[in-house]
RNA sequence: GCUCGUAUAGUGUAGUGGCCCAUCAUGAAGGACUCUCAUUCCUUCGACCCGGGUUCAAAUCCCGGUACGAGCACCA
């Protein structure tokens, strides 16, 4: 009986490791680059779900270290904060701005060389990877603490150009792994040519903190407690634990998740897609080409289906491959029981109606909810449209409505009752619709279909399924975009 | 090249020595229900990378191989 306990389907994340509940502090830092992506919502949703576990604190750190590679975007440190609430469901418990705290970051760089755990480099790049290789030091990684006060302060004067120098963390230049040795902690940044978007940071500094110095410094700061993050970053970890090593800290616990690839969409960076934007390639971050939060979003994509596809995947650190069909199910099983209906005839054909029905009826907002209330119809003048596709077959039933036999433009009814199998299929009168165009996008381009849509008082925003057609979210009274695109048939 | 990591059905995932001829989801196929090609429900299909070893017993531990991924940036 106990045994089976421990057996059983594990639900849900695994346990975190030296976590007492209400002391775990848990932290995710984005560049701010340009929005998030679908990549990021792991990050936020994974530790967001631990936060929410144990009742812990949850921290957004906006790592905008970097000027000129992966330059901030100003408007993402808002964006991110409101895509954030969105996706979590509240607010982060802290946010943090490293550009703001470089002070900080000063003030251990200058313990680090006081207490000689770090140097002032003055070798290039490429020389330094010489030594890097050949597992020996520098001659720089001699130099008295006294030397390096006067380096460091040179630096800070702006007396050395980007490249000239840097400061790098005293490891051992015989360890194993290559991506250890003496490893860079602060670079020159020409701020004056490449100012950082912050009008408050601007030009203020020159030297600048790398990721694994100011990540390292911060994350002791805020008192983090658990780190779970792509293991692209392992390394980060080893570099990070001998700088704690110097400091005499103790390093949080880490986690790490393997690489995700989406069958549907290739490689993607931010920078890339910031640059594709920018040449007019995509109309705008929410694309609904492009693998962004917001993108996805515009496409009726919600918060809760991107919490439990992530949830389900875990955190293994398997490189993975998912098709969007996995997202699109999540999503379905949130959307569907609130979905209203709601008729969209494509390559509509128009028929006049004859025989006798009544001139009024009534349709359910939702087959399975009666609560949700009806769609009244009037069939005044008798056209009505049918999609073109299901005119193969003569004899059709309208959906809640006739069988009825097509000849030349005319529909003769033959019963209101149905009392045979010909086939069901959707139908509007010219009175209750109008024209509309619905998007998808498919192989990345954006597709539209033409048709004809049932008038509708849905406010924009709102998630309908246009049946036997698709989900779709309502744009304006006569205009739809596809939410799944591939579960779109024929076009 | 050096270093690190991962390998369970088409795709993901559970499983940390016996309960496993292996879990759950997704997918595909079929069916029930339904005046939608939706939802719901049922059935079926389908996997422990390879080779050694340890053990009474291995998907689970060890060694070797192979494959894939990542790091070795004055990017994050």
């Amino acid at each position: 009986m106990e045994k089976r306990e421990t057996k059983a389907r594990r639900e849900g994340l695994p346990e975190l490791k030296n976590a007492t509940k209400g002391k775990v502090v848990l932290r995710f830092a984005p560049n701010p680059n340009g929005p998030l992506s679908f990549g990021h919502s792991r990050g936020l949703i994974i530790n967001a779900a631990y936060r929410d576990m144990y009742d812990g604190e949850f921290i957004l750190r906006f790592d905008d270290t970097d000027t000129k590679v992966k330059p901030p975007m100003l408007e993402a440190y808002e964006t991110i904060q409101e895509e954030t609430a969105w996706l979590t469901g509240r607010q982060p418990d802290r946010v943090v701005y490293a550009s703001d705290r470089i002070d900080i970051y000063y003030e251990h760089a200058t313990r680090m060389l006081e207490e000689n755990f770090g140097y002032v480099c003055r070798c290039t790049a490429d020389e330094f990877k010489e030594y890097r290789i050949s597992k020996s030091s520098c001659p720089c990684r001699t130099q008295s603490p006294q030397d390096n006060q006067i380096l460091w302060k040179r630096m800070l004067d702006g007396k050395f150009k980007p490249g000239e120098a840097v400061v790098r963390v005293k490891t051992d230049m015989t360890l194993k792994n290559p991506a250890l040795r003496d490893w860079p902690a602060l670079r020159l940044q020409d701020t004056a040519k490449h100012p950082h978007p912050r009008p408050e940071i601007g030009s203020r500094y020159m030297v600048w903190p790398l990721l694994d110095f100011q990540s390292a410094v911060e994350d002791h700061l805020q008192g983090v407690t658990h780190i779970i993050r792509g293991k692209d970053l392992m390394d980060s970890t080893r570099k990070q634990t001998l700088l704690y090593e110097h400091f005499g800290w103790t390093y949080p616990e880490t986690m790490y998740w393997g690489r995700v690839k989406v069958h549907e969409w290739g490689g993607f960076s931010t920078s890339q897609m910031r640059a594709d934007i920018e040449a007019g390639q995509y109309n705008g971050w929410d694309d609904p080409r492009l693998p962004t939060l917001a993108g996805l979003r515009k496409r009726g994509i919600q918060a809760m289906a991107l919490r439990q596809f992530w949830l389900e995947l875990g955190i293994t650190q398997k490189d993975i491959s998912v098709p969007l069909a996995t997202l699109y199910s999540h999503n379905v099983s949130v959307i569907d029981k609130t979905a209203p209906r709601l008729a969209f005839v494509r390559h509509p054909a128009a028929f006049q109606l004859v025989g006798d029905y009544p001139k009024e009826l009534a349709l359910p907002l939702h087959p399975n909810d009666a609560t949700m209330g009806q769609r009244r119809w009037t069939l005044t003048n008798g056209e009505i449209w049918l999609e073109s596709e299901d005119l193969d077959k003569m004899d059709l039933r309208l959906k809640e409505f006739a069988n009825i036999a097509l000849h030349d433009r005319e529909a003769r009814v033959e019963s209101m009752e149905r009392n045979d199998k010909r086939p069901i299929v959707h139908w509007l009168p010219t009175n209750n619709s109008k024209e509309a165009i619905i998007t998808g996008t498919r192989d990345n381009t954006i597709f539209h279909i033409e048709g004809r849509l049932e008038r509708h008082k849905h406010k924009v925003g709102t998630i309908v399924q246009l049946e036997r057609v698709g989900y779709a979210v309502v744009i304006d009274e006569s205009t739809l975009t596809l939410c799944h695109e591939d579960l779109t048939d024929d076009l």
